[in-house]
RNA sequence: GGAGAAAUGGCAGAGUGGUCGAAUGCGGCAGUCUUGAAAACUGUUGAGGGUCACACCUCCGGGGGUUCGAAUCCCUCUUUCUCCGCCA
């Protein structure tokens, strides 16, 4: 959620910027602040009403402990018309706030000057690439393929068992899935995050701090019995830890790490790229998350950038980078990079992260605030990455390492997995 | 699931109708001392709205009520703790 005053002092750059977005905010915009304008206006009317009831009140105190019962009796009658007046006033208010968060719960945060303007997945910008790109022998499959001839994923089981989206893992499969959780944990934790075991069902309040509701609603598994969600990531438990805190600054910066699996429904999503691991209802993956002082976000967004960098470089998979436009980035993200990985098999990019900076977005509504060298109190800035999602690194090594022989583990997974080749 | 107790500032914890936005301790910040740090001592320190700045208003788990006046009384919801039951 943007901030109010921020809007009002810079609404010229709030439209520009949202223009990147290919929205025309001009009118939210306008009606922000012309809400802003009435909710304050209503609010000091209120307030002096009240403060003259508060002034009234006390001089009834004082004229019974006068033992002058009788003004007191006359002030009284007084109030009634203040009661009345302030009632309405503050029904009018709690309408035009309401009116105004509605409303600024539908506009997305502000894109950082160097997002590119966009429609598409086509207009992200490539920053960086790679990697060698494998030459496959003939009889290279896709790695729903593999999963089948080597039996370590069997989709069909899933199917029966839940559905489609919630693939079984088995034997060498399974073990590698524990490795990669592992190896991508230890990663993060040398790297300075601290690791985290995180619930996997979160309350409604937690689905509106990090901004999947009221937005989101449809895209999260509902337990409506006990009014729960089930995570979509482990962004959404991970940054609730900091819901209504007020941090010291020297505690920032603050790194947290954590394995989760996730739980989308993807509705709407069919075809042939959904096939295999490339989109599932239920996946893994290991998050990481920032909390920054806001004039180090940017530099942090970077660090973990290179991180994820270090990672793949280890895996030695073919990677790229892209700068998502605007009309690509998540509602909440001010700058978000992507990373992905060639599926050679399949001849394609496959997205296995994404990595963001919220700046104060998600923490205005999370009232996530850190006592400054002022000894003021203001907004962190919240940051998380994928380090990584499973299915699609899985899908990647499957694909550009499988040889005639077998597939061949990448190195620096061999001592977690505890073997060397697939066959 | 049954019975009881509780929810107060960053944290812990007093406060049972008016001078309480709230004692005290811890923590934070500033200073004294010190080569520096720690300790000790002194001062300062709740949040949000509003204002150029004051004033002023709101907030003691959420919502509603009683009253001229509520952290304090009543209703209701939520959450937590203790005991019992069940249980990986």
């Amino acid at each position: 959620m943007l901030q109010v005053p921020f809007i009002r002092e810079n609404k010229d750059l709030v439209i520009t910027r949202l223009a990147k977005r290919n929205i025309d905010a001009t009118n939210m915009i306008d009606q922000v602040i012309a809400l802003d304008e009435d909710r304050r206006r209503i609010q000091s009317n209120l307030d002096n009403t009240l403060a003259e009831s508060n002034t009234i009140s006390k001089e009834i105190g004082n004229l019974f402990k006068a033992g002058k019962a009788q003004e007191a009796n006359l002030l009284k009658e007084k109030t009634s018309l203040l009661k009345e007046s302030s009632k309405q006033l503050s029904e009018d208010l709690n309408r035009k706030s309401n009116e105004l968060n509605e409303l600024l719960y539908k506009i997305p945060n502000v894109p950082n000057e160097i997002v590119p303007a966009g429609n598409t997945d086509e207009d992200n910008e490539e920053v960086f690439k790679e990697g060698d790109i494998p030459v496959l022998h003939d009889e290279a499959l896709p790695h729903w393929e593999l999963a089948k001839k080597y039996d370590i994923i069997d989709f069909e089981l899933g199917n029966k068992i839940t559905g489609a989206g919630f693939p079984v893992y088995k034997g060498k499969g399974a073990r590698l899935q524990r490795a990669l959780i592992a190896y991508f944990l230890d990663k993060n934790t040398e790297a300075g995050y601290t690791e985290y075991q995180l619930p996997h069902l979160v309350n409604e309040a937690s689905g509106f701090g990090t901004g999947q509701l009221p937005d989101k609603e449809g895209q999260m598994y509902h337990v409506t019995e006990d009014n729960l969600y089930l995570i979509p990531t482990a962004e959404v438990p991970g940054t609730n830890i900091f819901r209504d805190t007020l941090l010291n600054e020297g505690d920032l910066p603050i790194g947290i790490t954590g394995y989760t699996p996730c739980f989308r429904r993807e509705a709407g999503s069919y075809g042939a790229h959904v096939r295999g691991l490339n989109r599932l209802h239920q996946f893994d993956k290991v998050e990481i998350l920032r909390i920054e002082h806001p004039t180090q976000s940017y530099k942090a967004l970077d660090g973990m950038v290179n991180h994820v960098k270090s990672i793949l470089q280890e895996l030695k998979l073919p990677y790229r980078i892209l700068r998502l436009c605007g009309g690509d980035l998540g509602f909440t993200s001010a700058l978000t990079y992507d990373f992905e990985v060639f599926s050679t098999a399949q001849d394609r990019w496959l997205e296995i992260s994404s990595i963001s900076n919220f700046e104060t977005f998600q923490a205005n509504r999370l009232k996530l605030r850190f006592k400054n060298a002022d000894g003021k109190n203001q907004l962190a800035h919240t940051l998380n990455g994928s380090s990584l999602a499973l299915p699609r690194v899985l899908a990647g090594i499957l694909e550009n390492y499988q040889t005639k022989e077998g597939i061949v583990i990448p190195e620096v997974l061999q001592s977690y997995t505890g073997f060397s080749i697939i066959d």
